[in-house]
DNA sequence: CCTTGGTATGGAATCGTTCCCATATCGACC
DNA sequence: GGTCGATATGGGAACGATTCCATACCAAGG
């Protein structure tokens, strides 16, 4: 069941058919013949036909790191949510933190196959910048800041320096558990911010304050266990994620050491697990899922053709106060 | 850059350059020549123009209730896994646990969009069975047994058994804690469970031992508060999820009562949530992730034409003991 | 020597649309 | 009355591949 088809038991041209669909001039008559012969018949045109003649694929590719992560689900919910009111499907391409995967989908995505990049990105190689610069479609980063781009993000550094002057009102030999500072984000805004903030109050560091690991539970554990080996006076863990706040909380439960008031524990994304914990943890809420949806909403109006002066937009943050802090 | 560019730069036919591309027949000199050219030019085929010519996308649709949820998200994990090596990418819909954009997406999608289906479902509706009837791509069910299909699921039904054994061997006052029985796996089949091992144990559950609500920790505390105001003595709460067993465990740590001292809980699903809970949750392993690489080999074999008979596999389970029951 | 089958190649049709152009009618306006 | 713009319609050329078919060469086998 073809536009061929159609055009002839409605008794019209194929290109009236094709008006029909898309926008103008067709006479009352003809337009209700064509409406009768297509409802009757359930035709719908070929989404294949109709973007190898256009040009338009009414997908959106979006690229992520890790898809079973709380954070960028929230974004994708997001980013789903907008899309679906503007016609656009969803292209998922999963990277598993893999760098090299995250170039290969830009490359492969943008040679045909969507018609707009969303990309949750954690770190950001020359040969990233190499591929994002002769992409053909709209791109917009989520999660990050970058000269040049589009980008909606969170304000990692203000909103880490506020939560760890807040902790260091009660704490004067404090510890924080981070990530890669190759993440700009979430590794390095944040560990800046609460040196800062520890420089501001007059605090010195002492070696092994500063540590770096992955985005998980077990990484939080172990980082814990490291710092109360080295430190072991400690009296704070300000940590990058909600994720190795709960396993720093979990370490302390271990060694028997009590939370808030022995040590107090700060966690990043208000995530369900932030809440369940004992004591729920003092955590900072990011708009993932709205920072999801005006990405979207950004990338529409880029392909909307509407010559967007690449935008930044930095979104809000809330303090969320639990148990876990003094 | 188009297929006859190509063939006009290495002096053969276009014929010859798209055999070269698939198979057979191309001697060794154009087929040199052939593959210098394109080295040079960057050139990569119009996947939209072969889409249109060989009826194949290339892609396979995912219907998922929640994108972000855990088991979900470890579940797509699985896909992507499997799908990446096989040359397909995913094309992501969500429904937010909404069935009507459920039957849209499965008509939507199959009509011309993929190659393939996996519906991560819930419910079936009548309008459910009556589309995938008809459905003109191959389609497996995950997380569900449906007769006729392919499906990939979990045994809620003897997990659950074994875990509520293992509940009233100290237990005899339980309730039970669920999600809507239309939901045939997560509903259903794991409050009867619950029930014949009560009444195995002989048992006689009073009113209001048996509830239902959301797959969400919020509606874990409430439907744990109006349990422990209707049944007071209650000693375990079985839950469906991990979230509603997370929810209950908030709601006893709320009114005093202690975890498994006073009340056992037990959840399922061993999310992350499951440990970073005090104490930490006794809960059932079920293998998301490897069902949903399983799902996709599935789907991966019955596009590639092999007419599998349409298979069930049901994935076996693990009882992860937590501090939380006795 | 003629047939047969494998290897190799190009021409042309095809997939199902959109959209440019040519054409036509009709009322309005100078 | 001729020109002009708005409305309406159909023919046909794209879009960029795959694939059927015809053709041709060459070695082997009877």
């Amino acid at each position: 069941m073809n536009i061929n088809e159609i055009a002839r038991m409605a008794g019209v041209s194929r290109a009236t058919v094709s008006r029909y669909l898309n926008d103008g001039y067709v006479s009352e008559e003809k337009r209700d013949a064509i409406r009768k012969v297509i409802e009757r018949t359930g035709y719908v045109p070929s989404s294949q036909a109709q973007t190898l003649r256009t040009g338009k694929t009414k997908l959106v590719g979006v690229i992520m790191p890790k898809i079973n992560s709380e954070s960028v689900g929230r974004m994708v919910a997001g980013i789903s949510e907008v899309l679906k009111d503007s016609g656009y499907q969803i292209i998922l391409a999963n990277t598993d933190n893999h760098e090299a995967e995250e170039v290969k989908y830009l490359k492969v995505l943008a040679e045909d196959q969507v018609d707009g990049i969303i990309l949750i990105g954690t770190v950001f190689t020359p040969s990233h910048l190499k591929v994002m610069r002769d992409l053909r479609v709209p791109l917009v980063i989520l999660g990050q800041s970058l000269e040049g781009y589009s980008c909606v993000y969170d304000d990692d550094y203000h909103s880490m320096l506020e939560m760890a002057r807040l902790v260091l009102t009660h704490s004067h030999r404090p510890a924080f558990l981070g990530v890669t500072e190759k993440d700009e984000s979430a590794g390095a805004a944040r560990a800046k911010a609460f040196s800062d903030a520890c420089a501001e109050a007059g605090i010195e560091l002492p070696k092994g304050a500063m540590n770096s690991g992955e985005f998980t539970i077990d990484s939080g554990y172990s980082m814990a266990e490291r710092v109360l080996r080295r430190i072991p006076d400690v009296d704070a863990f300000v940590c990058a994620t909600d994720n190795i706040a709960a396993g720093a909380m979990a370490c302390l439960r271990d060694q028997g050491r009590s939370v808030p008031g022995e040590v107090q524990v700060t966690g990043v994304g208000d995530s369900r697990l932030a809440h369940v914990v004992t004591p729920t943890l003092t955590t900072l809420h990011y708009y993932y899922r709205t920072s999801g949806a005006e990405a979207a909403k950004l990338l529409v109006s880029m392909m909307a053709g509407e010559d967007v002066v690449s935008r930044e937009i930095k979104m809000g943050f809330d303090v969320v106060r639990g148990g876990s802090t003094l």
